[in-house]
DNA sequence: CTTACGGCCTGGGTGC
DNA sequence: TGCACCCAGGCCGTAA
């Protein structure tokens, strides 16, 4: 599943090929994953791509419409989903099953969409909408102070999980790479936000940015589908330590790793390490 | 007001 | 061989 390390993976590498080219037709075949499809095919051809950005767990293609007259820009938002995959080829490459985009590009390469499940999303950001859809989000995990960490986790009496996932809160924090860090700096999931000690959230904070920069440094996870702009797997689930090892044993304890629902997620911990709030007591 | 929870979208993998 | 069921992330409506 692309999180924040797969889809900035998946952005370096476009980032090799995209800037400077300019999209010269748009085919689209399943359209239900995309907010404004008819935009799509309207707006795109012609524009040349300025720049490849990752926002959280969005691509961001910006684009010119340098037709003459002003040099408005917009964006193109798309966001991975569970299944999301996007490549450049060339165009008389196998088309991969599930494939619904194709953008021509001016030097005869393709751009492909390719998503099996369609979780993803694709949409058109107007230059004036833009900076109101992103100012929604929350930090930039790699980016944020500590101080600034602390406060956010501190702002909402919910789990940790619930915050870390809470893309309000943090940006780009998925289920993988919130286990992950929750392990190694040995905090539940359950635990609440505010509860946490001023140890602990440093402790998580730092673990979160080295794991973040250790999945990035191998390319992401690939679990299941994931591949980047090369389609090329990662390599980080071989230092998964929790993340779908049920019933396997914690690499520092060897006790048997669970597996629980928390915010609605299947959460993977170490019973041991990660030692479980007080239970609210039960009335008799 | 807050947070928790269930359902929905889709289709590949699993297990009977 | 077939098929019902589970699950994934984000979003939304509703419950507590």
């Amino acid at each position: 599943m692309p999180e924040l390390p797969e889809v900035e993976t998946v952005a370096r590498g476009l980032r090799e090929v995209l800037p400077g080219r300019r999209i010269l037709s748009v085919r689209l075949e399943k359209t239900d994953f995309i907010d404004d499809p008819a935009a799509v095919e309207r707006e795109l051809p012609g524009c040349r791509i300025a720049a490849v950005r990752r926002f959280g767990k969005f691509l961001l293609l910006d684009l010119d419409r340098s037709t003459g007259g002003g040099d408005a820009q917009f964006s193109l938002q798309v966001h991975l989903g569970m299944t999301g995959q996007i490549l450049t080829c060339a165009p008389e490459a196998l088309v991969a099953p599930h494939t619904h985009v194709f953008f021509t590009l001016d030097d005869g390469r393709e751009l492909r969409y390719t998503d099996i499940r369609r979780f993803g999303r694709i949409r058109i950001l107007e230059n004036g909408a833009r900076e109101n859809v992103l100012r929604e989000f929350g930090l930039d995990p790699l980016e944020a102070e500590e101080k600034e960490f602390r406060a956010r986790i501190r702002s909402r009496r919910a789990r940790i999980k619930a915050l870390l996932l809470d893309q309000h809160v943090l940006r780009g924090i998925g289920n993988i790479y919130t286990d992950e860090s929750l392990w190694r700096a040995r905090i539940h999931p359950k635990r609440l936000g505010v509860k946490l000690k001023d140890v602990e959230l440093h402790r998580l904070f730092r673990t979160i940015q080295q794991v973040l920069n250790e999945a990035i440094r191998l390319r992401g996870s690939s679990v299941s589908d994931y591949l980047d702009a090369n389609g090329e797997r990662g390599e980080f689930q071989l230092r998964h330590r929790v993340y779908m090892r049920e019933g396997k044993k914690c690499f520092r304890c060897s006790a048997m790793i669970r597996r629980v629902i928390v915010a609605g997620r299947s959460s993977y911990f170490c019973p041991h390490c990660q030692l479980a709030p007080r239970q609210t007591r039960r009335r008799k």
